[in-house]
DNA sequence: CTAGGTGCCTGATTGC
DNA sequence: TGCAATCAGGCACCTA
């Protein structure tokens, strides 16, 4: 599933594909992939713009687009935005293809439908709720503090949420908290400040080599790049879907719980 | 405020 | 072998 990592692999990769292309037509195939405006307005305001920069937030990508236009675009499960060549066909899966004016097409495909695209002159409306970005150069070990302090929940439904923290997901948190060592039904508001200070850098050091392999595709969800490429990091996972196997720090076989309805992997002996 | 439940979807997996 | 039920997952939305 696409999460923080995924997203801005694709976004780099848009950017660098996509930065002054004009969108000249679109044709909407699912219309609930369109969250707003309407299927009608959308269709009516696409054509002529232009991309000026497409970049992420948590795991929105944004195409900032002429006339103060922004398209967000959330992957949600099996999201994927690809860009094709003129007259590629399109595949089974396709929600929505945006015409380029060099004959390429944007194209969004979808197998589950879950995902979402909103066309806004305004980011907060949509990404407004989000919470601080991990990998912000100012994102300090004690603003984590502060994000932790008064939730007397578990820590691994505090990390997935997104007004929290914007980007983590099932796979990363899991393996955030791995690299903490710490168990995901931890109390949030119980850690020691090393505790504290383990868990900022194993966040972001799980991100930042998550994005410098260009993301997970795992077997089941089938995140793929602007131009179809997988990602690497699935073999650097420690814990994540590899329950049954031995703990690459101590041996003993990872475990597979539900946390708030979650499938959660961690080490019991590593993580307390 | 937080916790819990449901709906959105479809391919893969499991059960009979 | 075939078919039906179950599951996975992020997030919006609802109720307690």
């Amino acid at each position: 599933m696409p999460e923080l990592p995924e997203v801005e692999t694709l976004a780099r990769h848009l950017q660098h594909l996509l930065a002054g292309a004009v969108l000249t037509g679109v044709e909407v195939l699912w219309p609930r992939s369109i969250a707003l405006p309407g299927v009608a307005e959308f269709t009516r305001r696409v054509p002529g713009l232009r991309i000026e920069r497409v970049g992420r937030r948590g795991k929105f990508l944004v195409f900032s687009l002429s006339d103060g236009l922004n398209l967000l675009v959330h992957l949600r499960m099996s999201g994927q935005v690809r860009v094709e060549p003129p007259g590629a066909a399109l595949d089974a899966y396709a929600r929505v293809a945006f015409d380029l004016d060099d004959g390429r097409r944007m194209i969004f495909s979808d197998m589950r439908k879950f995902g979402r695209m909103y066309l806004t002159t305004d980011v907060c409306t949509v990404a407004g709720k989000l919470g601080r970005e991990p990998l912000a150069d100012d994102f300090t070990p004690s603003d984590l503090r502060a994000l932790l302090a008064g939730h007397k929940g578990a820590l691994k439904p505090l990390l997935l949420r997104q007004d929290v923290l914007a980007g983590l997901g099932n796979i990363y948190v899991d393996e955030a908290l791995f690299a903490a060592r710490l168990h995901p039904r931890r109390k949030a508001d119980t850690l020691s400040r090393s505790e504290v200070r383990r868990l900022h850098s194993a966040i972001r050091q799980v991100l930042a080599q998550a994005i410098a392999s260009r993301g997970s595709t795992l077997r089941d969800a089938r995140y793929r790049d602007a131009e179809g490429q997988a990602g690497e990091f699935q073999e650097h996972l420690c814990v994540y879907q590899r329950q049954g196997e031995a703990c690459v720090r101590c041996g003993t076989p990872i475990e597979r719980i539900v946390v708030s309805q979650r499938g959660t992997h961690f080490c019991p002996r590593c993580q307390r």
